[in-house]
DNA sequence: GCCAACGTTGGC
DNA sequence: GCCAACGTTGGC
């Protein structure tokens, strides 16, 4: 399988490109979506193209590009009691939830709006501009990379 | 296995 | 902050 490419959404008050920026690498925890969290175990690999997606805030859109370093491991942040994400269904022998590491590569200029996304035609089959969809990981197209590349909001 | 109730997501 | 749409839970 070649490269593949993919959006991942966070909330910036959570987690922003420019925390990435700065940490360079992290782990993409918290997903607690097993559509989602299938995606992460099963198909991403180390190289895989990442949108970085800004959501629930102003402006909504891509913010940034990353890649993946690190293919899938436990979300261990699931067997911490004490953390947003814990779920005691799943245990070490046995984990539900895993996440990967995501590096760094680029932020956008200015975000690529959600409305920008929604009004280029050729983007229309993408998931983030279907109504209702809600997946916080989902697989983006190699042809609608090489649209979203190419707009004008990356160069500096 | 159905499905109502509930909790969450996320655009607006 | 609102609320539509979705995913999950749990009684039956």
């Amino acid at each position: 399988m070649g490269k593949q490419y993919w959006l991942m959404k966070s909330e910036p008050n959570e987690y922003s490109i420019e925390m990435l920026r700065k940490d360079k690498v992290t782990c993409w925890d918290g997903v607690r979506n097993y559509q989602a969290r299938n995606f992460m175990r099963d198909h991403m690999r180390v190289g895989d193209g990442v949108l970085f997606y800004h959501s629930n805030i102003e402006p909504v859109g891509i913010a940034g590009m990353a890649v993946i370093v690190k293919e899938s491991y436990p979300d261990y942040t699931a067997w911490d009691s004490n953390d947003r994400h814990y779920d005691p269904k799943s245990i070490p022998a046995n984990p539900t939830w895993y996440m990967v590491d995501v590096e760094f590569v680029k932020a956008c200029r200015e975000v690529i709006t959600l409305r920008k996304l929604k009004g280029i035609s050729a983007l229309e089959k993408m998931m983030v501009v279907q109504k209702g969809v809600r997946l916080s990981v989902q697989p983006v197209a190699p042809a609608e990379w090489e649209i979203i590349v190419r707009l004008p909001e990356w160069s500096r």
